[in-house]
DNA sequence: AGCACGCCGACT
DNA sequence: GTCGGCGTGCTC
């Protein structure tokens, strides 16, 4: 690309002149406008991406939210140097999207923009030296150092250089002094060269050339003439067994793809000669990422209790623009979901389908495909940039009406939603903590829907309390799903007294007795078993018997998790790895133990208690790989594993017959969590796991193992009793101040001096509470975590009164507050987070 | 976030 | 004496 440095001439009539406010990447708050050339005035519009020059020689690229007609007063505008598209890549309505985001959850519209278009389309300018042209070392009047010289001296073998480059040629950490003498010496030319991270998939092809495809005549000369190289009659005869020119000349235009050659195992050499006689050609053709398939169109059969609900959901789109499907596990929400898909289809509206991360990859998402095929995009994270870059493609062409994705997806170019579901609403994934903007993906879909004028479903088995709220309030409309699809019954729930089984010596590798029995009689009856520990690694830490001294990280507050499968202790906080010592480092005892249970270890416990059952673990570590997943649940699913224990994993959309024993080793750890969604979250988690127990004919059996079995979340769990945990759960909420009674935001500072960040916690603590709002403040306190990654942590948690402007008033004065902290001098380098909605 | 400008320590 | 460290101020 040419230098983009230099001004387009600009006509006086400046009236008509047209500005651009540009989205940038930037952390600063707002548009930046830039004057939009005249040349360029008929071929730009909101949503395209442009390049411009920020401060003194950034070259960045943003998107164009905004074109009007009113110059800017306390500064001259710069001139946009380049439109980089021929459309518009976002659509106004994604342009106001993101402008509520920033605005509800208290981010830059730029992290906004970072987080929603695809890393395929974020280009990124890369700084480059060149020579330049009408430089003459012999008559310049200016003397060049030796380092200039070393640059100079490799510009005359490569054309371009990095500024990286040039560091490493001179051996010099600032290497922009040099360069810039160099500039003014008008030796070298510096410019940005941006690059296109999406590059399309092409395949080679090949076909006849130009007389032969039509000229049967030319055909029959050249099979004679070529009768003694029988390598490449073969080449030319399996060409047309697969293209039958002969037949129909038509067909040699889509040729064939030239590795048919290749696996026929016929002669490349050969073929590269009639390309270069003139006989075939090459050519590349631009193809698709995704296979086309035919949906099967198929006509999906409800029961009678789905057409009910599907006719009570159509009638409550009717009053409400959200509604909650509130269907126990194996309810059949899918083949629901799909009725209303195709009607939305039906008529021309976008549909979007969110799935929490894991359960993507699994069988609801197979059962899609089959009825859409092609016409449904998928969206996750587990795809490259360029497979994200064709899907966000698809859906402005119209190609996929209908994407299911993660997360993210809601950022996908949509124009006309007529449906957005949230499938597992309840999910906690849908929560994005870091990086900003940290936003619930379930509430923005909610919003995203609105501004389409879009019909939400919300569905879960175990609705979030939230959502629940708004549907006894009325906000929402409500539909109850209970028959299990085709009559599958309950769990039997067994609870087990783990303080019991210890006392009377029956634990066996943190097994109780019953769990060992069930378990076993599952195998016998080559039945399946799930178990549940949401823990990964081996163990939680090791400690010192002797001295009880337990690793820690060192960049964080937390103990390290002991892998025994990599033999290292590991931080889940930074990643920080440390080999696992021979002997206590702090009194040289070598009685060191691992304490607590991971799933590692249940998977060698159960190896040991069960030797001759195949078992297998699934959990983070052991589905990183981009198809780990996919196997450990097809091998399951053919029955290749007998026992599988996993964390959250295996609690979604793992519908599989033949599992009838679901194990939880530690529901404790579930039960006390230090805040005020422990007890939703309990009743979630146990459901959402036992779900998995019994389908259609066998019955299920749940056996939990627990130290407090008179906990009354398993009475509810066991009941069945959604409601009545809600409703006490709701007592407790709205006596204490929290959420939905209250809207919650969190401030956390951060900084790697304690005191500094200690200070600034209070001193912005103190700014917030003189806001004339109603609302309840509680911190600052040093975080559940108090340091991450070498950052001290401290939180303030404030609780909004959910009537009238308290919340607006709350964020507005927020802002202004960040910007002064923002300009103290003794808290500029701090660190604020603000999280809105942060559990 | 970058990046420039500006003011103080360890080196030729 | 300078080179170059990073404090602080600004970016349409």
């Amino acid at each position: 690309m040419e230098s983009l440095f230099g001004d387009t001439y600009e006509p006086q009539d400046e009236k008509s002149r047209l500005f651009a406010d540009v989205i940038l990447p930037v952390p600063i708050p707002k548009m930046f406008t830039y004057k939009i050339p005249r040349n360029l005035a008929e071929e730009v519009g909101i949503g395209y991406r442009v390049m411009v020059q920020f401060g003194q020689k950034k070259v960045l690229t943003g998107i164009i939210g905004k074109v009007h007609q009113k110059p800017p007063k306390e500064y001259e505008a710069k001139t946009i140097l380049d439109v980089l598209d021929t459309y518009a890549m976002v659509n106004p309505l994604q342009i106001k999207f993101w402008a509520w985001m920033a605005e509800y959850y208290c981010c830059h519209i730029g992290e906004v923009m970072n987080a929603a278009l695809p890393a395929g389309l974020k280009l990124s300018s890369e700084s480059k030296v060149q020579l330049n042209p009408t430089y003459d070392a012999d008559t310049s009047p200016y003397p060049l150092d030796e380092r200039e010289e070393v640059i100079l001296q490799a510009l005359a073998t490569k054309a371009e250089l990095t500024y990286e480059d040039c560091q490493e040629l001179v051996g010099v950490k600032t290497i922009h002094g040099i360069l810039k003498s160099l500039v003014i010496k008008e030796a070298i030319i510096i410019f940005e060269q941006v690059k296109d991270k999406y590059t399309p998939k092409v395949e080679n092809r090949i076909r006849l050339c130009h007389p032969y495809a039509s000229d049967k005549q030319a055909l029959e000369r050249l099979f004679q003439e070529i009768a003694a190289k029988p390598k490449q009659e073969e080449v030319l005869l399996k060409y047309l067994q697969e293209i039958p020119v002969y037949q129909n000349p038509a067909l040699n235009s889509k040729g064939v793809e030239k590795k048919v050659i290749a696996d026929a195992g016929l002669s490349m050499s050969s073929l590269k000669t009639l390309i270069k006689n003139g006989v075939m050609e090459e050519y590349k053709l631009i193809i698709s990422r995704f296979e086309d398939k035919e949906g099967s169109g198929e006509e999906i059969k409800l029961s009678e209790e789905q057409q009910r609900a599907l006719n009570e959901i159509k009638q409550g789109f009717q009053d409400h623009q959200v509604n909650l499907l509130h269907g126990i596990t194996g309810s059949g929400k899918t083949e629901i979901y799909i009725k209303l898909i195709e009607e939305a289809l039906a008529s021309g509206s976008q549909v979007l389908l969110l799935l929490p991360e894991i359960a993507l990859t699994t069988q609801m998402v197979g059962r899609l495909q089959e009825v859409f095929g092609s016409r449904m995009g998928v969206y996750h994270s587990k795809y490259s940039d360029n497979e994200r870059v064709e899907v966000w493609n698809g859906v402005i062409s119209g190609k996929f009406a209908f994407v299911v994705g993660v997360r993210s997806s809601i950022f996908l170019p949509f124009d006309s939603l007529g449906l957005v579901i949230v499938d597992e609403e309840h999910e906690s994934s849908y929560k994005q903590y870091d990086p900003a903007p940290r936003f619930h993906a379930r509430d923005a879909a909610i919003m995203l829907s609105w501004l389409h004028q879009a019909k939400t479903l919300l569905g879960s088995a175990t609705p979030s309390f939230e959502s629940f709220f708004n549907a006894r309030t009325k906000k929402y409309g409500y539909i109850q799903l209970n028959q299990r699809y085709g009559d599958a019954k309950l769990p039997e729930y067994i609870l087990s007294d783990i303080l019991v089984d210890k006392k009377k010596n029956l634990l066996k590798l943190d097994f109780t007795r019953v769990m060992r029995e069930k378990i076993q009689e599952a195998l016998n009856k080559q039945e399946q078993v799930l178990i549940f520990q949401n823990r990964r690694g081996y163990a939680p830490y090791i400690s010192c018997e002797d001295c009880g001294w337990i690793p820690e990280c060192e960049h964080c507050d937390v103990s390290l998790t002991y892998h025994q499968f990599s033999e290292e202790m590991r931080c889940h906080y930074c990643g920080f790895k440390e080999n696992v010592p021979k002997v206590c480092p702090a009194c040289g005892s070598g009685k060191l133990a691992a304490v607590g249970l991971g799933t590692e270890r249940i998977e060698e416990s159960l190896a040991l208690l069960f030797p001759e059952a195949r078992v297998a673990r699934m959990d983070l570590d052991s589905t990183r790989s981009k198809y780990g997943y996919q196997r450990l649940l097809e091998d399951f699913g053919a029955g290749n594993v007998d026992i599988l224990v996993g964390t959250q994993m295996i609690t979604k959309g793992l519908d599989f017959d033949r599992v009838t024993v679901v194990g939880i080793l530690d529901a404790d750890r579930i039960l006390y969590f230090p805040d005020f969604r422990a007890g939703e979250r309990a009743f979630q988690q146990i459901t959402q796991v036992a779900g998995r127990a019994g389908r259609r004919e066998r019955k299920g059996t749940v056996v939990i193992q627990t130290r407090k079995p008179d906990h009354f979340v398993f009475d509810a769990v066991m009941k069945g009793d959604y409601k009545n945990f809600y409703v006490n759960d709701m007592t407790e909420r709205q006596k204490f101040f929290y959420p939905p009674f209250v809207k919650l935001i969190k401030i956390s500072s951060r900084h790697k001096d304690y005191k500094t960040a200690e200070k600034a916690a209070r001193h912005l603590h103190n700014l917030l509470s003189d806001i004339q709002v109603r609302k309840i403040m509680l911190g600052p306190e040093k975080g559940l975590i108090g340091k991450i990654k070498n950052q001290y942590i401290f939180e303030t948690l404030v609780k909004l009164d959910k009537s009238g402007n308290a919340q607006a008033v709350f964020k507005h004065e927020l802002q202004k507050i960040l910007e002064e902290i923002y300009s103290n001098k003794e808290y500029r380098s701090v660190r604020v987070v603000v999280d809105v909605d942060p559990y």
